[in-house]
DNA sequence: TTGTATGCGTTATCAG
DNA sequence: CTGATAACGCATACAA
């Protein structure tokens, strides 16, 4: 039971493969006797154009890739679901793709991607990510990028990102004012552009309020499970902060567990804050207060900003970069 | 900037194209001196063979298609990350598609992958899929089909599926030998598999131990966000249960803010357990006790049994069922 | 209005 | 050992 071709219409019909493909497509100079004949038989044999063939004519697939370091993440699953808002609304697939951290494998992606002619490109940056020739390399060959999220200031694209500086500034702040004077900033790794911001936007919350910065009270970690619950342990052990501020889902639930785990008092008033986008914030004990990442919003933006490049057929080396404000959730437990 | 072609490699060497590609593909028959400088020549320039050709010749594509309902989902997330380790070994891209739950989505969805001649499709139905027909229609095609955790029994598959019936009747046994009487059972759209599967075990374990099956202590509701809140409330205060079994993540985190948010007094000591794979449940308050899902196994049992199909060229009608049994995870809070 | 020929990138077949 | 040719499915410039 192998697909139809325009081939096989013809022979049917006795017919060119020529005459059928312009009937298909609703060529003017056509009679539409015939027109109506191929439209009918195609219609009955359930006949699709073969999209491969297609590509390989044109060029371009209607499609656009995704590549995020993990999907199971509720900010780029999120941020996905932007994604594919806007392009499926105007007729384009979404091919997702997970890096899971690797470069080697953000590398695999693009290329099967790229070979397979997507129409161009959304990528979130692996951890390990530092060398961006690869991404370079596509620019030259003409494919439209955004990056999101996860960005580098090595690669010249039009880039979408959340207000980082901005978040961790109020997120800081708020500790501040509810009183605490040792919030420890357990964070990224320190290479990632998001997690400088971050960090930028900590310190100047303290300057404005006075209070010295000290290093020890910064922790960055990796990916790895094992590696947050040491660090943490290791910063509550021998720095005793009265807060902490996180900088993703796992790194505040890891930091709750710990915390929970040693039986630590944190006083808890207004004490955790976090970047996060964990639908539980409000149900944990105590309640999560959260710095919102809009990834919906970004997700959007950037499919937008990819369309609308990839449909004007721009240079791919614009260099917008649109920052998207987050929301600060302040949550107090009723204890 | 275009990529480069055997064609390219032919000119610059002065040979035919078939003389470069048998170079490329290492064949024996052919004199080592020009292989070698086809292959440095190759290398130099940084070729790589069009996926898009060789998928129009040889009807395939070293990719396989994942299609779920939603990846912002534990359960489908980490099924993913299961596919994508044994796929990613064997060779094969994982290109992954969401349905968002609507079966127009899953229509296109299938047909772009098909179309792209995927080696083999791995899927979860959407809520609203009766209609099986079009994976008939692929597997007519001789397109090598996995049907997991959202199955149907209209269609001949292979399918994988965690043990619903046991996790369920193991979660309802343990709320039952900690006292409890009325266990109101909170749970999907009664059409999927999955949900007459946990009722099954659910009435089983009340069957069991001699308490009668009460009809309006289970509730059925669909994905929108606002029908849950409505369902349970309305059962929460026409039946006052005294343990809530739900079905999933959200309506898990759906029914602990529900009770919150009325200050309902349920016993809090194992009162609470639910189907999900949430990274959570130990940190909320009560602690939620769990029936997981193994969906990592899921997903990695699920791809074996498909690349076993199409490696073997196997029938695309085996009909295997693989159970996957699920873990309890009782957790009683210390207040 | 329709048919013929060509090309997209690759490999297999058949000659040489 | 190497080269010419056809084929995968489609669209289009050119011929008729």
């Amino acid at each position: 039971m192998e697909a139809i071709t325009i081939k096989d219409i013809a022979k049917a019909l006795n017919l060119s493969t020529s005459t059928v493909s312009r009937a298909l497509r609703g060529s003017y100079e056509i009679n539409s006797e015939t027109k109506k004949l191929v439209l009918e038989y195609a219609e009955k044999m359930n006949y699709h154009p073969n999209p491969i063939a297609l590509s390989l004519k044109e060029n371009r697939s209607r499609a656009i890739g995704v590549i995020v370091p993990e999907i199971a993440n509720n900010f780029f699953s999120q941020a996905i679901n932007g994604i594919e808002a806007v392009a499926y609304d105007r007729g384009y697939h979404v091919v997702i793709f997970q890096s899971h951290e690797s470069y080697e494998r953000e590398l695999s992606n693009i290329q099967h991607l790229v070979g397979r002619k997507v129409d161009g490109l959304l990528i979130s940056l692996s951890g390990e990510t530092t060398d961006v020739s690869h991404l370079q390399e596509i620019q030259r060959r003409g494919v439209p990028l955004v990056v999101f999220d996860r960005i580098s200031n090595e690669i010249e694209a039009n880039k979408v990102i959340a207000d980082n500086f901005q978040g961790a500034f109020e997120a800081t702040e708020h500790l501040i004012l509810s009183g605490r004077k040792r919030i420890a900033h357990i964070t990224s790794p320190s290479l990632l552009y998001t997690t400088s911001q971050r960090l930028e936007g900590y310190k100047a919350a303290l300057e404005k309020h006075g209070i010295a910065f000290d290093e020890n009270l910064v922790r960055y970690c990796g990916f790895a499970p094992e590696e947050a619950q040491q660090v943490i342990f290791d910063v509550l052990d021998k720095q005793h902060p009265d807060a902490i501020f996180t900088a993703s889902d796992r790194l505040a639930l890891d930091s709750y567990a710990a915390v929970k785990a040693k039986d630590i008092d944190i006083p808890k008033q207004v004490a955790f804050i976090g970047f996060t986008n964990l639908q539980v914030a409000h149900l944990l004990d105590p309640p999560l207060s959260t710095v919102v990442q809009p990834a919906f919003e970004i997700g959007k933006t950037a499919a937008e900003i990819l369309l609308e490049t990839i449909e004007n057929k721009q240079t791919a080396k614009a260099v917008k970069t649109v920052k998207i404000p987050t929301e600060v959730n302040l949550r107090t437990s009723s204890n």
